[in-house]
DNA sequence: CAGAGTTTGTTGAACACTCAATTGACTATC
DNA sequence: GATAGTCAATTGAGTGTTCAACAAACTCTG
């Protein structure tokens, strides 16, 4: 908003910067709350424990590290400490301590969180593709790709949801999968 | 997550597809957290606040009848409610009575409002940069542009948060300018 | 104009997230 | 081997969001 205030050196940003970062919330914000809205509807489950669930399943064990976990899940610990505190309650999960480290916790995706997920994914996944993937052009998913990873580089500059890789012992390094 | 269970018919997204996905998710939350976590820190505003407050900002005698201002935030009808009794708390917008309508309400922004919108705006308005158009080129920002145009063509399917366009009086129909 | 259906907007409860503070355990330094 | 500093993870309070239910006003149809 040009001319609003004492901004004299303020760069604002051009109007057709202005109205990409209009589409670009309105369009977040329009498929993530799609998505959002059809898995609760439909299995009931919130969708960042959906992620949370998804990364789990990906991991050797079904086990990662709580940081771990919450870096793979670009989650704060706080929240992730109290989300897998609720898919605990749901049985979906299970904690484990770390041998190594015993300031450790490891979480553990449960056979009935596995099945939980499996019964999910189906429409989540036809969500996904009828929200995102039927509405653009496959160039433009190459195009989106190379955006958001440039984006998404350098993180999040002081959030302490950026956890050391290493962790109690070895570990595929976040080479997992499918999603 | 292909071959995850019984799934027969699912058409399951490609490997690119999931990386594209992945990417997507962990761009978004990365940009829209950093920016975010900013305005909360520097300006103690919420982000869904200061979207609401723009729209009023650019709106005729700053003021919108709120079905209209929850579609233009893309927000619930509920969620504005809730906001608006927060920001009125605050002494940054009023409510006003709509005349030919009884049944309607106006939230109008208070100078006392617009002067703190004025205040957060420079610190915010450079973080976007910072958060999205220094990261990528001018032809990724018509990319990007044309991609979250098409995501967001169509709209929320069921939710509650689409109104009718129309309202009380002469509107201007959305064609407000800056962010 | 009576009644059904729709629209506007609010409310309260349940739930999720953020932030700051805290505990317990590891690590480096002297 | 004490001490200070860091790291992993949790906790609780405060705040924001969602969902379903609701009240009041408008509109359409007969």
């Amino acid at each position: 908003m040009p001319g609003m205030a004492a901004d004299s050196e303020v760069r604002w940003l051009t109007a057709e910067d202005q109205r990409t970062w209009r589409a670009f919330l309105v369009g977040v914000v329009t498929l993530l709350s799609t998505v959002e809205a059809q898995l609760q509807r439909d299995s009931g489950i919130p969708f960042g424990y959906y992620e949370i669930l998804v990364r789990l399943s990906e991991a050797p064990d079904r086990s990662m590290r709580m940081s771990q976990l919450a870096e793979a899940s670009t989650s704060s610990k706080s929240r992730l400490s109290h989300a897998v505190a609720r898919l605990e309650e749901r049985g979906w999960v299970e904690r484990l301590d770390c041998e190594t480290d015993r300031r450790g916790q490891f979480a553990r995706l449960t056979d009935a969180g596995f099945a939980a997920l499996a019964a999910a994914a189906p429409s989540h996944v036809e969500q996904v593709r009828r929200s995102l993937f039927d509405r653009i052009t496959p160039e433009q998913v190459r195009q989106l790709d190379a955006i958001m990873t440039a984006i998404a580089a350098g993180g999040v500059p002081d959030a302490e949801a950026i956890g050391c890789p290493l962790a109690c012992d070895g570990e595929t390094d976040g080479t997992a999968e499918a999603g």
